[in-house]
DNA sequence: TTTGTATCGGAATGATTGTTCCAAAAAAAA
DNA sequence: TTTTTTTTGGAACAATCATTCCGATACAAA
């Protein structure tokens, strides 16, 4: 009986995303939103609900497929340290080659949305819990396979190298030079030989 | 012959400065700020000019104390490594006892107003490599000095140091945890090694 | 004390904010 | 074709946005 839907739902979310991603939560108005996603102001707040709803969603989609992607970057029988290497390559490739400088959508949501969304905070923390701990098996399994030294610290090298991740998220912003960025990820990398 | 300001224009710059500090440029209204700063509207107007032009003055106001306390910390007669950690147990003290969490200035400058803003855009890569050039001149002193080996590139691991700093200030807001963080910043400076 | 000028408090501006509402349109089922 | 349900477009909402304006106030020089 009902009308079908005049528009992709998951397709509207990315729109979403890559908006939020680029502007920020605040400098996102809804007529940005209505305007770039193509639908009608209703429909929006019909499928979302409202501003904070569609942005919680539109952050969701982006850590999820960010998980995704950090576990196919892992190739098992991959060295532990050129996988990492490769991670550090695919954001550095992706900040060069943006032109819209959205940098990282968890690096931003954190300075941005912190103090002040406790809710939001909450999920930083339990993203960074789950990158660390994925970082320390992955060294963890270097160490066992006899290619990282067992002097390495697990605990503090995934903390070290999720820190530097966020880090280079933000410097690429403002100085987006591979060279620069690929020679200072070689430095950052010697902490696991 | 005029009437004389009835606040001091340093202080009420400071407060400018730590509201926008804590809650970005976009979540700061100028209603926050008159409240805030217990100045008129008017008076806000004439001695700041804008909502920008008083953001602009407060971020500058920032860096300009920021790079004060960076020629303080880096102590001649010290070891520039011990300096290094000086500077980055700092920040990790800043991010504990601040309950407000503002995190860096500089930083959440970056992710919010790159892109968007070219004028600041500028201002954070002149800051980019004003430090990162003290940084690299500090290695060089530690070089010479003969307490950092000469297989160390000053110019790469000087960049390191400033993104795993700005990364440092985006994580403590997420999670303050003072000996996760001295242990963090242990394993990074081994760089130096 | 008078005069001139800058500050002050607060109202008022028009634009934009997020959100709601409603009549019209459209599509699937009867 | 008729009925039913939902989407759609766009107007309308109150609240808030940055900014301006103005009469009243207060202070330093004359």
């Amino acid at each position: 009986m009902p009308r079908t839907k005049q528009f992709d739902e998951k397709e509207v979310l990315n729109k979403a995303m890559e908006l939020f991603w680029e502007r920020g939560f605040h400098a996102t108005s809804m007529q940005d939103l209505v305007t770039h996603l193509g639908i009608n102001r209703a429909s929006l707040y019909d499928t979302f609900g409202s501003k904070d709803a569609l942005f919680e969603q539109a952050f969701a989609l982006y850590r999820s497929t960010g998980r995704q992607m950090l576990h196919r970057f892992f190739v098992e029988k991959h060295p532990v340290k050129d996988n990492f290497k490769k991670l550090l390559d695919v954001a550095i490739d992706e900040a060069i080659n943006d032109p819209a400088k959205k940098g990282c959508f968890v690096v931003n949501v954190t300075t941005e949305m912190v103090p002040g969304n406790d809710r939001l905070h909450q999920v930083l923390l339990e993203n960074k819990h789950y990158v660390e701990t994925f970082f320390r098996e992955q060294i963890q399994k270097g160490i066992a396979k006899g290619e990282i030294g067992n002097h390495v610290n697990p605990n503090s090298t995934a903390e070290a190298i999720f820190t530097f991740y966020s880090g280079l998220r933000v410097v690429a912003k403002v100085e987006p030079d591979v060279e620069k960025l690929q020679k200072m990820v070689r430095v950052v990398l010697s902490i696991l030989d």
